[in-house]
DNA sequence: GGTTATAAGTGCGTTACCGCACGGAAGGTG
DNA sequence: CACCTTCCGTGCGGTAACGCACTTATAACC
């Protein structure tokens, strides 16, 4: 269980009040999350909502050809697990850690609970799932408009912005799988980022060298979706992350 | 206003209990909405919630390039205007109608203080936005992965299910908008589906002669939307609709 | 340290869709 | 009726991404 005193590194907790954190910090279990895990599964009956710290899930839509679409990605600015609270119970998507780290559980009937306190807890989760509709959204369009190179670049930085080290460990194959293309494809987009310099790469790791290159190479997609989380969750918002000044984590503290 | 004796035909109207509707009849107000019009936009100020009867209306994202792409689309199953209660008050996305027709609208301050009882209409509320979460995702999923033709038919049966007609009033270039394909892509889909005896139309208008015929043109993603959508709103879901027996309603009557 | 599974690179024909530039036809308007 | 806007049909070159087959490289494992 989270000791009050622990720093726990996922906005949405962090957010809470004092009083609402006391609450349920002992409903909080500090969980590993490892790569390839399946949080959840369509049909499947969910007993947690997951909360992520340094790990790093995919919302996808696996498809009856095989073929799948990642629909969203979750990290420390969010929560695994909504339809939890907004009543569904399940979803038609599956969830799966893409970068394995850390988080916190809370179980079903807890998160329940809080939710129909309507109290921070509820106005945050709701702010949240805007936040995710909107990056669903942009998703949708994104995959209509633009090129791989410009999703791969999204996608990178949108995970980059997730997890503590400018390090993902990430095979182009899995990449692919999300992204709903070729593995060739992103071979060969990873190919043109690596020669303009933005990242390297080697079997199964993808360094980001030169955010401002991946920054040019994206769409418009990536900014839009962050803005929009901003403006939603600015009380949450951490500009630049707990872990940019090692030792001295921001955040708050309990 | 809306008499307690009217049957207004919007599916999450309906399936509230007596009660709760009493209390808000008198603050629903029918209006018409016709074909173009903006019921948001991005950053613009949300004023009412509507509750689609006849009309159809799509949500969808704006580029910066001028190209645009639906994210989902609202007819008497839903409400336009989600972010209301979600706490964000506006979104990224534009909310257009591309079906005249009519509807009722609710003021901001009123659907918030409803939704804070956190009665009936919370629940239904939380519900369908968990739908349109659905639609969302198979939107995604389905632009990566389908072809325009299937697309087409798969738009074609959504749109119909959300009209009392077999007649969409709907021009190819608009279609293609919305799709985010080009508008000769949009000539050819539906030049096959003519062909094949699936529908016919003439300018500006498209008539739907063999549904079955469309159903085997489309993808999975129709079904999907349609059965997660009865999943999550059983007891709103009106399985033929309030139409198909002409002078004789079905639905709840106040 | 040699073997082996897995990840990444490459080439090639195919396809769906794009962008553009027309021509023709329907239907509302003066 | 003649006009003219708007919608739809068609052709054509260009291209991004696909499916497949195969090679090369890397890291992990005995």
């Amino acid at each position: 269980m989270l000791s009050a005193q622990t720093p726990h590194q996922n906005h949405l907790l962090d957010a809470l009040p004092a009083a609402d954190f006391e609450r349920l910090s002992g409903h909080l279990e500090r969980i590993p999350l490892a790569l390839g895990e399946m949080l959840y599964e369509p049909g499947g009956q969910l007993r947690h909502a997951y909360f992520p710290a340094t790990a790093v899930v995919s919302l996808y839509y696996a498809m009856a050809s095989g073929a799948s679409a990642e629909i969203a990605g979750v990290g420390n600015e969010g929560v695994v697990g909504v339809s939890l609270f907004m009543g569904g119970d399940t979803t038609s998507s599956s969830a799966m850690v893409m970068t394995a780290g850390y988080g916190y559980r809370m179980e079903r009937k807890i998160l329940k609970q809080e939710f129909d306190r309507s109290g921070a807890l509820c106005r945050l989760l709701l702010l949240y799932t805007q936040a995710l509709m909107a990056q669903m959204s942009q998703t949708a369009a994104c995959n209509r408009h633009h090129t791989v190179e410009q999703q791969l670049s999204r996608w990178l930085l949108m995970t980059l912005d997730r997890i503590p080290s400018g390090e993902l460990v990430m095979t182009q194959e899995l990449i692919a799988r999300m992204l709903g293309v070729r593995r060739e494809g992103v071979t060969e987009a990873a190919g043109k980022l690596q020669h303009t310099g933005a990242i390297r790469y080697r079997r199964g790791h993808i360094s980001v060298i030169n955010r401002a290159g991946l920054e040019s190479s994206t769409c418009e997609c990536y900014a839009a979706v962050k803005n929009e989380r901003n403006r939603l969750l600015t009380e949450v918002h951490n500009p630049h992350g707990a872990f940019t000044v090692p030792g001295v984590p921001a955040g708050r503290r309990y």
